[in-house]
DNA sequence: AAAAAAT
């Protein structure tokens, strides 16, 4: 099935449609009237109070409180102990249908609300978008029709009343032009004010969603401000008047509360990577607030959350602060894409991982395109750079920013820019790089350590995801190498294995001869 | 015991 669902959407783009898959984000500004408070939802407030309990006590207090929050959010009233079963919970209005049958398998699984009905875009001409855009479409972006989900999306997004949407594709499917199309296409050109805004959770999706959306607009006129591309020393004192806004949490917040950027005319708020963005432990909370924030200034505001990964508990909670608004979900058993083929290899030893990296993997990377190099921590990337170069193997390597480890943002940006050109092959990264970029020349996928929760046990189920998929962009081939050391990583590996139901299965560390065939299979190389 | 993100 899962290769039904891989060839499907593939096979329906041609070969040289390569949405290059990003989001932009808007801006919008405007004058007086005070912002609306960042009043501090319950969930901050839960969060100190948890790490004092324990640890059970504190996962029922932190899910209690995500249910509070959920539920104040979405206007609904909620008992003292919500149960996700309660009937009073459960949105009422929804059909669950069958997705359009355009020709690919019906396993994903639709949510529409009301009354609304949707047919399924077979080109970009039905989607009443203004000439401007669609010849950023075919033009610039080269793009000929819509993919799978963009054809299933893109009339969700663009038709009134303009509800919410939740939304799951494949990684390299096409999100991204789902969401900046979504932006440029609700701007009115004329209105000199911040009407977009896209929240991503790292500053390299900033810029990469901000390329695209420069280019898909780049015949409408609208502009768009980043907090990357900021100037930081104006954007301080200076009213943004940027049509969309693409920023990270942490900034955006700060140009709300300087009220250098006005969110009144904001009618569609996109977030990138949703389900990160909603994780408990990570930007939940600055999630929450801003949808809070922006809806006490937009009570009908369009929110769009995309990702290629949103697990069950997430899911929930996505579900419930948007109760009203249409999905669209893949189950997971589909969701690992066939075209990158998966493998372990087992090293004895660390040492052994460096070794496969030296002996294998580098020998052989003139031949196989772009590689990316996943390392669990921002040592590790450093370390491992180092003991690369050292040896005489060119290789940059890219970590975030901040505290005593982090990288400095222009070097990252170089890092990246670099990478982007071709200039480098072989790239070594962090977490910062697994989520959401996009390098079409990409085919190699390695995880030097593989993906793991902070206990250091619990498969990363989702990161594996988005890590591999860095590789077969947009239906090409990738290749994906586990590199596995101990009985940990074993098992992590297994159960990976297991959740997606797809193989993954083992290459000799030692064994050039199956390295190269395995590859020549993959589709990599020729020989 | 991590990574990401504001100063």
């Amino acid at each position: 099935m899962a290769a039904l669902i891989g060839k499907s959407w593939a096979d329906e783009v041609d070969e040289d449609d390569t949405p290059a898959h990003d989001e932009g984000a808007a801006a919008a500004e405007d004058d007086d009237g005070p912002p609306p408070g960042f009043e501090t939802p319950k969930l901050a407030g839960t969060a100190s109070a948890r790490s004092n309990s324990s640890n059970s006590t504190a996962a029922a207090a932190a899910a209690a409180a995500a249910d509070a929050v959920a539920a104040e959010l979405a206007g609904v009233k909620v008992s003292q102990e919500p149960s996700l079963d309660d009937p009073d919970l459960s949105i009422k209005s929804q059909q669950l249908v069958e997705a359009e049958d355009d020709g690919g398998p019906g396993e994903v699984k639709t949510v529409t609300q009301g009354d609304s009905f949707y047919t399924s875009a077979k080109s970009f001409e039905e989607l009443g978008l203004s000439q401007e855009l669609l010849q950023g479409l075919y033009t610039e972006m080269k793009f000929e029709r819509p993919s799978r989900i963009q054809a299933q999306t893109l009339p969700m997004i663009l038709t009134p009343p303009y509800r919410s949407l939740i939304a799951q594709a494949h990684n390299g499917s096409g999100k991204t032009t789902c969401f900046t199309l979504g932006m440029l296409a609700r701007v009115d050109p004329k209105l000199q004010a911040t009407q977009a805004l896209c929240v991503c959770p790292t500053r390299e999706l900033v810029v990469q969603n901000q390329m695209v959306l420069e280019r898909m607009g780049k015949f409408t006129g609208i502009s768009c401000m980043s907090t990357a591309s900021a100037d930081y020393a104006t954007t301080r004192r200076t009213r943004i008047t940027d049509q969309v806004v693409i920023g990270t949490h942490g900034k955006l917040r700060d140009w709300m509360q300087k009220r250098v950027l006005d969110v009144r005319n904001v009618a569609i708020l996109v977030f990138d990577e949703a389900d990160e963005m909603l994780k408990q432990d990570g930007f939940a909370d600055d999630t929450v607030r801003m949808i809070k924030q922006l809806r006490t200034a937009n009570p009908a505001i369009q929110i769009l959350l995309f990702s290629a990964t949103f697990n069950e508990r997430v899911k929930r909670f996505a579900t419930k602060i948007l109760p009203d608004a249409n999905q669209v979900f893949v189950p997971k058993e589909e969701l690992s894409l066939d075209v990158i083929k998966q493998y372990r290899v087992n090293c004895p030893s660390g040492a052994d991982k460096v070794k496969v990296l030296k002996d294998m993997i580098f020998p052989l990377c003139e031949k196989l395109g772009q590689t990316i190099i996943f390392v669990r921590t921002r040592d590790t990337a450093r370390s491992l750079h180092e003991v690369m170069a050292a040896d005489g193997h060119k290789c940059t390597s890219i970590r975030g920013g901040g505290g005593e480890s982090g990288m400095d943002k222009t070097a990252r940006d170089n890092v990246v820019k670099e990478f982007r050109d071709g200039t480098t092959k072989i790239l070594i990264a962090t977490d910062v790089l697994s989520r959401g970029f996009d390098v079409t020349q990409v085919t190699l996928v390695i995880n030097f350590d593989v993906p793991v929760e902070r206990d250091f046990r619990t498969p990363a189920f989702e990161t594996y995801l988005h890590r591999i998929g860095r590789s077969g962009r947009f239906g090409r081939k990738g290749a994906a190498f586990n590199l596995v050391t101990g009985e940990t990583e074993r098992r992590v590996i297994d159960e990976i294995a297991t959740y997606f139901k797809h193989d993954i299965p083992e290459v000799p560390y030692d064994d050039e001869e199956r390295f190269v065939d395995v590859l020549r299979k993959a589709g990599l190389t020729d020989g």
